[in-house]
DNA sequence: TTGTAAGCGTTATCAA
DNA sequence: TTGATAACGCTTACAA
């Protein structure tokens, strides 16, 4: 029932590895048998069986995903079906397929892989990380098997990594809040440690600098953490120290606290850019500007990164990164802005 | 390096297909040899290569998933996240892999499931169709290649399908509203033509009759479609027949309109019930009690059909029903029924 | 209870 | 430019 490279051979009345030959497009092979084996292949609809396939050639031309530990409702966030579309996206273009696992706990993260590394079912691995994916790292790069993880991991290593692109994501906002009029912005961020906080940062006083405005540390705070409370409490710090005519924050939960800090200041109308585009700041009053890390690009970056590394094709580069996209929202309306701004 | 079958063999001086036997528990092996060749594969990590053994056995305990083509956002909307982990969940218990595939149009999901189908990757095919998915569906039947529908399909035939239990839905959501002291609900449904709209009604008719209310005609409209808009002609039509201590709808955009329309009448607090637990219904004021579908179950229920069918076990049905949960929020509230109610 | 040997459908090496 | 033939790693009659 099912048709074989032999019935194809067959059919054309050459070998099979001719056939074979002319399905891997190999140079020396006339026109003549080429056209002849794939008419053949053509009248018997044949498709290449691929556990042969991988089997010969012990490729496999699928890419495992592994998705985070989330207990909790953190799929709500659209960022990982948005993820999983870029990836599914990028991969079917280069003829890859995805397969997924979604895990309940680390141990059962390192199972997956240790299952789709052994059993041979992928030629690599993508990391869709919520945290630090430490034993998953640890366990492929043991290995030394191919994967990539999105978001940058804390230690690097020589893993693949995929990322946005923090410093140019808050550079761009404050220039766009410039451009609408703004003269005194002020940034909210969360703690100073992390390294994205201090990217966005460089981002923001970049902004001022090109544009020639005052960087006034007054006009900047850290939070303790990435809470509503937090960005509440470092408004409230901002505002002891003079008034901004608009505030960029590097995550919306921090701009949700920053609006109502505002508000509660009387400032309620000054200009607020949020961080990861969340649902909530999509639905509620006013809705939310904010800057979206573009999952898709991110997970179609890591799949082409990847399919590069184990094909052994394009430049040896260990990582991308993905430009991120402001979604303006009521926060950035026109009339949130100084009318000395209108020119 | 990498350890077969044969090197297991070796190491527990057997034969491979004695080794094979055992990986299979084939019952007629002794028991001492068993524990041998299991030592044995312990001792060197032996992993099946799965590609082998799909092509020896032809089959490969991979289940292909086709999702919709939505060139908008329709991946917004947590239902797809939510039924591909159901579906990833179920199968990862039974050892079976997910791949999947974003299509742009019907045309590429066409062709996805051709080359899941020919190239033999896949047992069986999950349709998470956002519409009636007439092509693959004719594809697949066609060639008589098992599949699962989430979702009933308009002409089932002899597929396989997933659906939610929509009489029970809202039977038991008009059951919760009388419990809380609903003497006289109402219900604000699609158009009557769909059957789900007639299942839900029924649902809601059959708690009336149990629980010994009136079964008022008034008290039930049906909308042309299901907007807003119609939600909100919908209630004001049964507003001119009375005022419902309750509303009952089939559809999150239904009860948003019907919340406008008791607004505007002056009946701002009566509660309210909506269906498919939209993200606006969290986190618009108020926030709105619904139905929610249960996805993850939907999927789950699915991928144990599929596989079920695929390995010939499990009783012989062709479909499931899924309960679904009330998701309860504001607009059931407590303090929105008539004190009367209190006991 | 266990072993031998013939597939499963490709690819790749080596001759011709 | 093409054809045999041996892998690839496992399963499964068929024998023993």
């Amino acid at each position: 029932m099912r048709v074989t490279i032999s019935d194809v051979a067959r059919e054309a009345g050459v070998s099979a590895s001719t056939v074979s030959r002319v399905i891997h497009d190999n140079p020396r092979i006339s026109t003549e048998t080429k056209v002849r084996v794939r008419d053949a292949m053509e009248q018997l609809h044949y498709v290449p069986n691929a556990l042969a396939r991988g089997l010969a050639r012990s490729s496999t031309g699928n890419l495992g995903l592994i998705l985070p530990n989330s207990s909790d409702n953190l799929f709500m966030n659209p960022f990982f079906i948005e993820a999983m579309r870029g990836i599914g996206v990028e991969a079917q273009s280069r003829g890859y397929n995805i397969m997924f696992s979604f895990s309940n706990n680390e141990e059962e993260e390192v199972g997956f892989i240790r299952n789709y590394i052994h059993s041979r079912w992928v030629d690599g691995i993508i990391l869709l990380a919520s945290r630090e994916n430490d034993r998953c790292m640890a366990y492929l790069q043991d290995r030394g098997f191919p994967f990539v993880v999105v978001g940058r991991p804390e230690d690097a290593g020589s893993a693949l990594w995929v990322d946005n692109d923090n410093f140019h994501a808050v550079y761009n906002a404050t220039n766009l809040l410039i451009d609408r009029g703004s003269r005194c912005p002020a940034f909210a961020g969360g703690p100073e440690a992390f390294s994205v906080t201090r990217d966005r940062l460089n981002g923001f006083r970049q902004a001022l600098r090109i544009r020639g405005l005052r960087d006034d540390d007054g006009m900047v705070g850290f939070g303790a953490d990435f809470s509503e409370a937090e960005g509440s409490r470092t408004m409230e710090r901002i505002l002891s120290a003079g008034t901004p005519d608009a505030v960029v924050t590097t995550d919306d939960h921090i701009a949700f606290g920053v609006l109502e800090a505002l508000e509660n200041a009387g400032a309620g109308t000054v200009a607020v850019v949020g961080f990861n585009n969340t649902l909530r700041g999509r639905y509620q009053r006013p809705t939310l500007s904010s800057v979206d890390v573009n999952p898709a690009a991110l997970g179609a970056g890591a799949a082409g990164l990847l399919i590069d590394h184990v094909r052994g094709v394009g430049e040896p580069v260990d990582h991308r990164i993905v430009d991120t996209v402001l979604i303006e929202r009521e926060t950035t309306a026109p009339e949130r802005f100084p009318p000395s701004a209108e020119r």
